[in-house]
DNA sequence: GTCTATAATACGATAGAC
DNA sequence: GTCTATCGTATTATAGAC
């Protein structure tokens, strides 16, 4: 494949990336993607051979850049409670593309499970990366019994808070409780001082 | 309008609901409806003259459901504690049906955010009944000036544990973490005893 | 009020010229 | 590899007979 060829792969993946998720999956037709692309109409078919196919090109794309983010998280804080701190802020941080379209991985695996329930367990892979990243922290902070739970309980929050974000489209309500969430990561902290 | 008419109406709608929340309102189609509802097909227009109608006496619907629940939650609990633990032991009932296809109420807001932006308000509406209910709940504990903030987290709790519940197709999560919200909702009791 | 036939449109996908 | 023309299907919605 060539250079251009990459190229041009990238520009339909990554349009089709922000489409299905400012406007669904459903919400997305070949002329959105190939529009926003700036490709020509056909030519999408010598890339892909179905919508399928680029919504699971989308998904491997995504699921990079959530590997290169926890990396980056890992390298830059030493301590686990700042890691999942970084979390709460980076989350926090997008709070107003969260009010408008609700958060990209639980709204894809909303979609996705009412409409096509078959391709569920594909974007159910983008929370095995977190859950994984942050039971891996929590048993770090001492927590090895109740990691994989404090894990999940603190995914539900986040994913709560923007579904409440969303409902009202409210911003500052998950800057708000985000900050709080922070505090609780204090109160699970176990390790001996 | 005769008897009859009123009969095929609740019909449709009833049969429209249940549709919207398993399928989503895009992957409902009229021929989905009539066929549920057993009326025939080119005959749904004399009742609703396009889709969103339908959708809209499905949220009012929703609507009445929900608002006869809460009332009923009211006459059968007086200790407002009691009134919020049921709401938290209803949730955990329905846990199949969260796992297979989501909360009605998160996943409708989700889907009306992205593919029909201007129809969330509707949506939203089911939220402020559920946020008004516990906010008043929570006052008569003795939270008056947390009370809505109280409201929203245990309302955001729910929907992020419905999430999560749903895209690990886990209902046994729900039950055990709405166990956990009952004990929460304890530790917010401030009442003089 | 009931039901059928069909219009009008948008979609995913294909064929094939260049 | 690029691009156009178009097929087949599914959809919402309408016209009009009964």
């Amino acid at each position: 494949m060539s250079r251009k060829s990459d190229r041009t792969r990238n520009q339909i993946v990554q349009a089709a990336n922000r489409l299905f998720y400012r406007s669904g999956y459903g919400g997305t037709s070949f002329t959105d993607v190939v529009a926003a692309a700036g490709v020509p109409r056909g030519n999408i078919y010598y890339y892909f051979r179905t919508k399928d196919d680029i919504l699971h090109a989308a998904i491997e794309y995504r699921l990079e850049v959530i590997r290169a983010m926890l990396d980056e998280w890992n390298r830059k804080f030493a301590d686990p409670a700042d890691r999942l701190k970084r979390f709460l802020q980076v989350v926090a941080a997008s709070r107003h593309a969260m009010a408008q379209w609700g958060c990209p991985m639980g709204t894809l695996n909303t979609e996705l499970g009412k409409a096509r329930p078959e391709l569920r367990a594909d974007s159910r892979r983008m929370f095995d990366l977190f859950v994984a990243w942050m039971t891996e922290q929590f048993a770090s902070l001492g927590q090895a019994e109740h990691s994989r739970a404090h894990a999940l309980r603190l995914l539900a929050w986040a994913q709560g808070l923007t579904v409440l974000c969303h409902v009202y489209a409210d911003p500052e309500l998950l800057a708000r409780e985000t900050r709080e969430l922070e505090r609780w990561i204090d109160t699970v902290d176990a390790r001996p001082r």
